[in-house]
DNA sequence: CATGAATGAGGATTCATTCAT
DNA sequence: GATGAATGAATCCTCATTCAT
């Protein structure tokens, strides 16, 4: 506000809009642990009472649960697509399966923290309700964008002699597939196994094939 | 109903039996449909306009709404199971990749038809209260049937030559983990592939693995 | 249900539509005492509380508290109408002037029981949105309606020589602005005049004028 | 504030003072706005939003909704009855008729302008809280000094023999009556008819009546 | 057994009001 | 004085469940 003021300079409303944007996150981290233990039955107050505000501050930050969701579903997607592009930056230098193995190790971790989320969202999108429409797309959209990434690095997986082509239009979606199974069984069974246990025989598996050579 | 009846001897209240476990079907073929397409949001007045019956009609075969679910989801459950031990005694002399393949096409057919009530009883699964602790086990019962049955069909597959052993363990969960994607990718894709053409590359990629030989 | 039944024969469902019939009733008449008392503030719980039902009940004879305004409006206006159209045919044989003075009292006695329902319905009527673009249509065609008979009535006195033909368009109006305001003013008054007292008035007023002949 | 302020002589504070008028002022119109268009539903936001302040400030110069509300009808009744001396002062030489007529244009005038927040007080007035009683006697008050105003008129009439005396204490409600439902009518109309063509016919009727001579 | 009206606890949402900045 | 985020009581509406007919 002045030039004595600590905050260096500039962004003289960053303040209250940092947070702000704090709030929502923090809004959104609570309902994201709500709807994890409660699934679509958490209710706005139990969110609410997971932040430490009322109700009625919830609806400061978003216009109504719907929207929300959709918040909750968007952010976290955007967060796996820079945690994944992010790997393929860093591993632009690896083989085919060192880069797959890293990639994978990221949407299991990403998933895993955020499996309930994922799992409602899904389950929310399978609803065919006109209204919800869009909400189909957006979580679609977010998908196809993992499978494109998928299908980049499948592409250096063929050139290194790694793949074969023949299939290679399938790999993405299998593994995708295989990567969900995974972390679902994870949650429904009472003792976790460590993610890198379960992550090397889907590898394996998936580059090997399950026949002996 | 009383000594006039046409039905000859025998079985004096086994009609009355019948209709009563043919009205329970009917009504659980509803609630599959409405739950199908409305999910968690489908109401007992719903269900109980398919059928063509009234509320209180619901309540003379199914204690509560959670307790319809569970019958749903045993009845689809055993469905499936008979399905698959048919398909496996069908199949009794046939190598380990035919009655395989056999297999996860039933597993696949299977959820297809049912899948959205699949889906919806998993998501209730995942969700933690104490209350729906016994709902849980009885999902994961059901599943590790199956599992069961894969196993059983890898060990054919280990004495064949056809499965490596070390990962044998791995293989079910992950076979069941792609099947179960298979179905989702289908549901939510606008105009969905046929079976086999999924089923072959999947069961390609398990067997021989992606990279070339 | 058979043919020893007592009731006559035929209507078998009418005693069921006869008790749904004079629920709704119930129900309308009792909201309109609490509207009467508490204007828009009127509460949903409150009116099921006059009635003696639950709130659940009112949604099972209304869509929404609108819908349950709307029949309000409707059920009370075919009311008035069918009062005055009886009055009309009462009086065919007299002259206008007494027939006027009959229209009128009925009017005013109708408005007296139920004015605080009409005031908040006109109240209701007056906000502009879209939303409410028929409820207001079907509330004016009400008045149009009453109008409508004050017309023919004039062509009456027209006939008869009581009226002058010029201003004839104009005293339908006059005359109900006159019948609403008096109505108006015997409500916020603490002690009202009964309704003769002030009809005389009006009526010498709107024949003979104020001025003196 | 103190001696040394630089407004010259007297009212030292009278700037801000003013300015505070203002402000409520301001507010006051955007109130009576807003209101007019959403009724009772209008929110201290909306009413902030258009005045171009923040829902805070409202508070600062009114004590709570209802204060606002009161506020606003004792300035608008203030503002009509000063309409109405003024009228009356300058048409003293007049004739009872043309004064009449003068008198009644101001308060339809008024009316139109400010209908919608008239019909909106009325109907609050009408609903019979123990908490708002004192709202209605202040709006009684109100309508009671305009009434008194045409009857002293009305003695005027009375002197000039335009007026019978015999029906005299009946008139200035009659009059007003008429007066509302011209309003009322005009809003409810789609296109509204130019005042004087309504205001003609009804001196007219009111004063040589509806018969002929 | 079937019916379907009644129940009422429960949840999403709104909005007047407060108060720390 | 102005701001506007936070508050939470209040209200509409839903729907699983019951029970008299």
């Amino acid at each position: 506000m002045n030039a004595r003021s600590t905050t260096p300079r500039g962004k003289p409303q960053s303040m209250r809009m940092r947070m702000k944007e704090e709030a929502r996150a923090a809004i959104l981290d609570a309902a994201e642990q709500v709807l994890s233990e409660q699934g679509q039955a958490a209710r706005m107050d139990d969110i609410a009472a997971r932040v430490g505000v009322s109700v009625g501050t919830l609806y400061n930050y978003f216009e109504d649960r719907q929207q929300l969701l959709a918040a909750l579903r968007d952010t976290r997607g955007r967060e796996l697509l820079a945690l994944l592009d992010a790997e393929l930056e860093r591993s632009l230098q690896n083989p085919y399966r060192a880069r797959l193995h890293g990639f994978l190790r990221c949407i299991l971790e990403h998933s895993q923290t955020h499996f309930r989320l994922l799992s409602l969202l899904l389950e929310d999108s399978l609803r065919r309700d006109a209204s919800r429409e869009e909400d189909l797309d957006r979580h679609l959209e977010m998908w196809r964008e993992v499978s494109l990434r998928l299908e980049h690095l499948g592409e250096q997986g063929i050139q290194e002699g790694a793949l074969r082509p023949e299939d290679a239009p399938h790999y993405p979606g299998l593994l995708l597939d295989m990567m969900y199974g995974l972390v679902v069984r994870q949650l429904l069974a009472k003792q976790p196994s460590p993610t890198e246990a379960l992550l090397a025989p889907l590898l394996r598996c998936f580059l090997e094939g399950a026949a002996p050579r």
